[in-house]
DNA sequence: CTGGATTCCGTGAACGTTCACGAAGATGCT
DNA sequence: AGCATCTTCGTGAACGTTCACGGAATCCAG
């Protein structure tokens, strides 16, 4: 209505510019903009109609500092286009959420990022970090003190809590169930972390050799658990890979693949080189990913609910804030186990 | 060492029992946590340890009032679950990262929340918004108040900045590519949102006309472009849609569907019913989602450069925030424009 | 008109940190 | 020794909000 001789986008009003153009106190700024009681409708009205001109918004570092009570968490992520962390993302956000915290995501795939720049950027920002840290877990904990960490994937660390998978117990299904259809030349296909192979592949071959020991070396030729490693965690790598594969172990009749992504790779490659799956050599991914039922055909995967993952971390996490977990406790380390969910590919 | 008379989960520490634990004043703890220069090696040791003992974290509400100038931006997404949100996040989350801001993501996907119950969460937290708020893309605005809200894929709207979507041209490449392969009962699969069609569906009908007008409506007898709806955006749904469409219509040669998830669905449904695709029907869908290319056939897509949107979304918020760029001016609304990826399906 | 509720509003204090400045001690040079 | 310089550290002030309290105005019954 009048000129308008507000126009500096340099210092943002604070309380006091809203009082002193409504004519009122800081308290009844307060008061209006909370929507708390004690204060007349007809000033309240006037008090929101000058900062909204003003373009005042509540500075959330005062709010927080005195009222001391807003819980944000930091969510780590190797790799949102992973189609697996989405997933999991999701369901962290959702139960985060309906408990009124804030999620603070930080997807450290790009740029050569680790786990522990991650880590160092969210720390001084949150109260609380859920995160796939993998061998940063210690450095992880160490940068946040007496602040809760609950790591993901990860062998039981004493300085956080952790949410881990039993891959043996995976591992076990899926063999035994590839060795009722049959399959006796099944190969692992890993993904190369930092180094050595992988806990899901370590487990693949722990299982197999028990197996195998069970059954006797002597009546059995078959191979010991053969391992295959990609040098990267991506569909196309995993395609490739599986086609050398096929090279040099023609007789491969059942390959198990680190993660669902990557059997979606693999998927594509064996029936670009003119394999039939399951026909002729079986599929079986992990994760339990959303798309693999999209696929042609169908990946049978050991599933993790993810919705599941993320609905313990953030129980745990909630414990470990409350005080109701102690970080020794048992109830810090928690163990999901992967269930096998057999569809068309093996 | 000593006995640890400190037990209290209560109150965390402050700057002022650091100092007192070592024997300093608050600016030396500063100087030591922020690794400022002019302080003595031994000294910053003594600190830090104390620091650590203690439990110590800088409280990030204290620290932000005092400096100012934290960036901290809110992310509203309707669904990680939809693989092309997760793309798009982690180019936002990238470009974010980048310039050192904060991304508080929001997941409005579960329990009946509305884009509009995202922005209000995430307003008094946040110092802009990037989001898929759709309709609500004017309330939202009014609830930042002068604070900048980026909207993506919808309408230009005054009140906020917007990337937004050539449909018309994508909806062009495809009926010009897919009439060019014989194609001539093309139906569009929508998915149902609040109200009438989508902006997606609207353009692939003016697209139609248009072509058929050109050609002349006496020497055709094509159909005008006819849009079937799924009562939801879900691949399950979308394969269910794609199987009664071909008993209404069983001479549709061509689908093109709202969006990839949908499509993959779409190829799901159509193989299971015995037809070949693309030999004959064909399916193009939209957003160039990278599951698209595992599925079998890979699918023939109208993509969107889901990195570059996010990377786009990121630098008009940065003109915003910087001032550079007016809200009413060409630079705050950015159209970006699919183009068709030819694949497999189509 | 008086008294006590009730409604509405304003003032000091506090939250925990950093910035600007200055003081004290150590060191070097003449 | 005397003075200047550098290093190291401490003190008041400020950031913008809410909490706890108290004061002023209004209302109604007697």
């Amino acid at each position: 209505m009048s000129p308008q001789p507000e126009r500096q986008p340099r210092k943002p009003a604070t309380i006091l510019d809203v009082a002193a153009a409504a004519g009122v106190s800081r308290q009844t700024v307060t008061r209006a903009m909370n929507a708390m009681p004690g204060i007349k409708a007809s000033t309240m009205e006037r008090v929101l109609q000058a900062a909204h001109e003003l373009g005042y918004a509540p500075s959330r570092f005062a709010r927080g500092l005195v009222q001391g009570s807003e819980v944000s968490v930091g969510l780590a992520i190797p790799d949102l286009e992973n189609p697996y962390f989405p997933a999991f993302a999701s369901s962290v956000v959702e139960h985060a959420t309906a408990r009124g915290w804030h999620v603070v995501v930080d997807d450290f795939g790009h740029g050569g990022r680790t786990a522990m720049d991650a880590v160092e950027r969210l720390a001084p920002q949150v109260d609380a970090i859920i995160g796939y840290v993998g061998e940063d877990a210690d450095g992880a904990a160490h940068l946040m003190g007496r602040r809760p960490l609950v790591a993901l994937d990860n062998a039981v660390q004493p300085a956080c809590a952790s949410i881990d998978f039993d891959y043996h117990h995976a591992a076990a299904e899926a063999i035994h169930y590839l060795r009722a259809s049959g399959r006796r030349r099944i190969v692992y296909l890993d993904a190369s972390g930092r180094g050595g192979l992988s806990n899901r592949a370590k487990a693949f071959q722990d299982v197999m050799s028990e197996v195998l020991g069970k059954i006797g070396s002597s009546v059995s030729r078959e191979p010991t658990g053969h391992v295959v490693v990609a040098p990267r965690d991506s569909a196309a790598v995993a395609a490739h890979a599986a086609q050398e594969l096929l090279l040099s172990r023609p007789d491969t009749d059942a390959i198990v693949v680190f993660n669902d992504l990557m059997a979606a790779g693999v998927l594509k490659g064996l029936t670009a080189a003119g394999l039939r799956v399951p026909a002729d050599i079986a599929v079986v991914g992990m994760d339990g990913i959303p798309l693999g039922e999209l696929l042609t055909p169908a990946l049978t995967t050991l599933a993790l609910d993810l919705r599941e993952v993320g609905r313990t971390a953030v129980e745990v996490l909630a414990g470990l804030l409350a005080g109701d977990i102690e970080l020794g406790g048992r109830a810090a380390h928690r163990i999901i186990r992967p269930t096998l969910r057999v569809r068309e590919s093996a």
